[in-house]
DNA sequence: TAACAAGGTCACAAGGTCAA
DNA sequence: TTGACCTTGTGACCTTGTTA
């Protein structure tokens, strides 16, 4: 089916179909149920819809146009897609009236849309955005070719085989971790660059002359859509935003985990571990540990120039709104069980599976997060990673009272982009980790959910239970003091 | 007998069944031995077992699987192998416990099982991976056909028609020894891999058209199995790493071996001989010559990156264990008999052998050492193959007081397969060369053996022979002293 | 007629160059 | 010193011709 030219005029003028491919598909996958008021509810399963993508692609954006056709007003859902990766849906509410849908690089199990019933018509426009771009695996940049054994760029080639042919040693770099290589500051480290190059397999030998194999073709999965200008180049100041950005996160996140760890032990002694068990736990988790990680996410989110942007009002909602979502993730990663004790070799502190099920608030959900820690715990996550979900988790634009919604979705799209990149720079062996990440934020927030339920509840048990009760006030006075006082957004260390 | 569904699935998903043929057997050559304990002892001669095998194979890897069968457990031990070459046995306990038993490349004289009693059923499952590859006579690499009279590779027989075609020259290498030719080396001297094409006989006149008479097909030990992925490619990974340890090994032999006959000649004129008899060979052979030895083992040990991937405890381990063979390997490569005078031409200096009959720990086995030595002239082993060689004896996982075995059984199997791929390469005519230098090596463990006891009776009878006690001492405190300071393990000069 | 090698083709990477 | 661009050699794959 050919796209009608009225509309095809509308979407060129937004740039959606130059140099791109298209269909337009009417799909057997639509359910309408009659609402009440003027409008349809429309659900559309995209698990079926995925069977008619040819090959693998996953949902890049989803525009909604409005256009005149014959009979009436036309809408269209414009679905770009890529040939990157199998699609692994997920379900997100989606709010058709908003011109922007999306959720950038991610997939849909369903879509639930409001249609106006002056609408007649709904076009699915399937538009592929291509291949995209094989990364240099050193700093991210696009990739030449399969230089010494990797795919690179031109400069990481240059830069390695200047390296080896003048048999260049560069002075050892100071910094613990090794720096942080991108396209902006991949020439800041020479000998971290050398270092990236060498680990990840780059040397004389490994060079692969002639045709490439047609077997050994990469993966589609090892494909990566960097921001394009109009005429297919490279969008250089965009890919320097994007970057600028994740260096500020990573440096943020480094800076304030250090302080957290370093001021936070719950031993202070170097090779004790505070042995907790149900009856002083709660005390020292909602006095000491939730504070501590109130602490650690407003540092960072300081440190993030693109928070600073928002109202005071909005700092404060996204902070309130990812404190339960960043605890658990700090835990799921630093939290290891050794015989049946839950321990934080890092805060030093530890306390057995049973009595974690004896206290009512974090027994119920103490499965469901276990099963959740062990799929972070697999991934080995790198730093930069960490440092993008826990920006991602705090800009969510979904929180209660935001104002700035569509700034906020704008960064979480450019958050969960590169997030995406670093993961296919690190986990090629993982194809669907992106995927699969995304899926775990989410069962994150619904443990958060079920915490906050928990807690709530335990105030009702809290009668019978007078140390709960205590604690749970102690906890919700301290937090909300914290709120309410602004102490929450200075960064000078609380308590 | 074909394989039970349950155990196919099992075995498919560790990727082991995947384009193999394979067949199921109940050996006829099993011995049930109830032994004491929960445990049957099983002792299953694979002498018998290769009667099984159609053609000739060698056991390529041994793994054990526990399935759950109908009456109970059943042990499964799937044995892979190639139809290349016969089965030449040695005997090799193996722990039946680990999951990997296997010795990749050799083969096995009697496995010793230890079943557990609930194990009711014991499958044998041989699984032929196929005849292999062909490989390029020039390069190593997979060849494509029969080229300009020679096997070779896509590679090597474009670069050899470029070079006809266009009347190509290249300027002289200055290697003294030729270039060695690998795949990943092949591109680094294109005067040495056309001077490598052409002394292999390739040229314009030796082309052979059309189809392959049945007779000149290549005989099945001219096959080899590269390294392959699950899709039946050359796993070019592997490869590489295999030959890059290649390239290490032999380069570390080259350096130690110059430095060690440049540095410990026993007579200093260029011309002159030192002739030894049983009298001053003793010390001078304990004084001068094994220290050197040890010397020689470390610098070549410590060259290749493998083996500073152990601790210096095993390093010590490896070199204590190897020094004796690595000694006697020397000598028969470099001894020739010169009426009836035994002469190292390196390190110039000879003894006769009435001399060397007198002398208590060297007479009973000179006899053995003899024909050894004989053996391995024969064969006219190139620089690579001794490098090897080498290197296996270095990298025994079965010396005492090792820890890291598993690393080193795994080095020692790619060791051992470099080094098969090397003699195919180099002596087709030999078609069995590989099967007799594993024998000679296990061989020459033997004579090291029986050495090691020789030295220590004669400590006995050093009441009879003062000097050879004076001898075995000072070699023993000399070793022992080294061993002992760490010395032996630096690299600096010991004597 | 099917197996098989020569020879051509061109995608591709090494290495050099030089402006910034 | 870097990296975009250029030249040149390499080798995977294809077409064409030869032979058992
Ligand atoms: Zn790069
Ligand atoms: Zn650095
Ligand atoms: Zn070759
Ligand atoms: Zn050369």
């Amino acid at each position: 089916m050919s796209l009608r030219a009225d509309i095809r005029k509308e979407l060129v003028s937004e740039g959606v179909l130059i140099q791109h491919s298209y269909r337009v598909l009417e799909l057997p996958c639509l359910e309408r149920n009659q609402s009440d008021g003027g409008h349809q509810q429309m659900t559309v399963n995209l698990k079926e819809l995925s069977v008619l993508f040819t090959g693998s692609h996953v949902i890049c954006s989803l525009k909604a146009y409005k256009c005149k056709g014959d009979g009436g007003e036309v809408k269209l859902l414009c679905i770009t897609t890529t040939e990157v990766s199998a699609p692994k849906p997920f379900a997100r509410q989606l709010d058709m009236e908003e011109q922007v849908l999306w959720k950038c690089g991610t997939a849909f199990h369903v879509l639930q849309l409001d249609i106006e019933s002056s609408c007649r018509e709904i076009l699915f426009l399937i538009v592929n955005l291509g291949e995209g771009h094989i990364l240099c695996k050193i700093c991210g940049d696009k990739a030449s070719g399969f230089h010494y054994g990797v795919f690179s760029c031109e400069g990481c080639k240059g830069f390695f085989r200047r390296t080896i042919r003048h048999q260049l040693t560069y002075k050892p770099c100071d910094t613990p971790s090794q720096c942080l290589i991108m396209r902006i500051s991949r020439n800041r480290c020479q000998y971290c660059r050398l270092q990236k190059c060498i680990s990840l397999g780059m040397s004389h030998e490994a060079v692969r002359l002639g045709r490439c194999p047609k077997k050994s073709r990469p993966s589609s999965n090892s494909f990566f859509r960097l921001p394009q200008t109009q005429q297919g180049h490279v969008d250089l100041d965009r890919q320097l935003k994007t970057e600028q950005m994740v260096l500020y996160v990573h440096e943020a996140y480094k800076y304030s985990i250090k302080l957290f760890e370093e001021c936070q032990p719950f031993s202070n002694r170097c090779d004790e571990i505070l042995r907790c068990d149900h009856t002083n736990f709660p005390t020292i988790f909602f006095t000491q540990y939730v504070p501590s990680i109130v602490m650690f996410i407003t540092t960072l989110a300081k440190k993030i120039p693109q928070f600073l942007d928002v109202s005071q009002e909005d700092q404060r909602a996204l902070i309130k709104g990812s404190i339960l979502e960043i605890a658990f993730l700090y835990d799921a990663t630093h939290v290891k069980l050794i015989q049946d004790w839950w321990t934080n070799t890092k805060l030093k502190f530890s306390i057995s599976r049973s009595h974690l099920e004896q206290m009512s608030f974090i027994g119920k959900i103490i499965e469901k997060f276990w099963s959740l820690m062990e799929k972070v715990h697999k991934m080995a996550l790198t730093d930069v990673e960490m440092s993008l979900i826990c920006a991602l988790l705090i800009f969510s634009p979904d929180r209660e009272g935001l104002t700035t919604i569509r700034y906020l979705e704008n960064l979480e799209t450019e958050l969960a982009m590169a997030l995406k990149c670093q993961l296919i720079l690190n986990h090629s062996d993982l194809p669907y980790i992106f995927v699969h990440l995304i899926d775990i934020i989410i069962e994150l927030r619904g443990v958060s959910a079920l915490y906050l339920e928990a807690v709530l509840e335990s105030k009702r048990l809290a009668i019978q239970f007078r140390l709960n009760a205590a604690v749970t006030f102690s906890f919700k006075f301290k937090v909300l003091h914290l709120f309410k006082t602004n102490r929450l957004l200075s960064t000078r260390k609380i308590m």
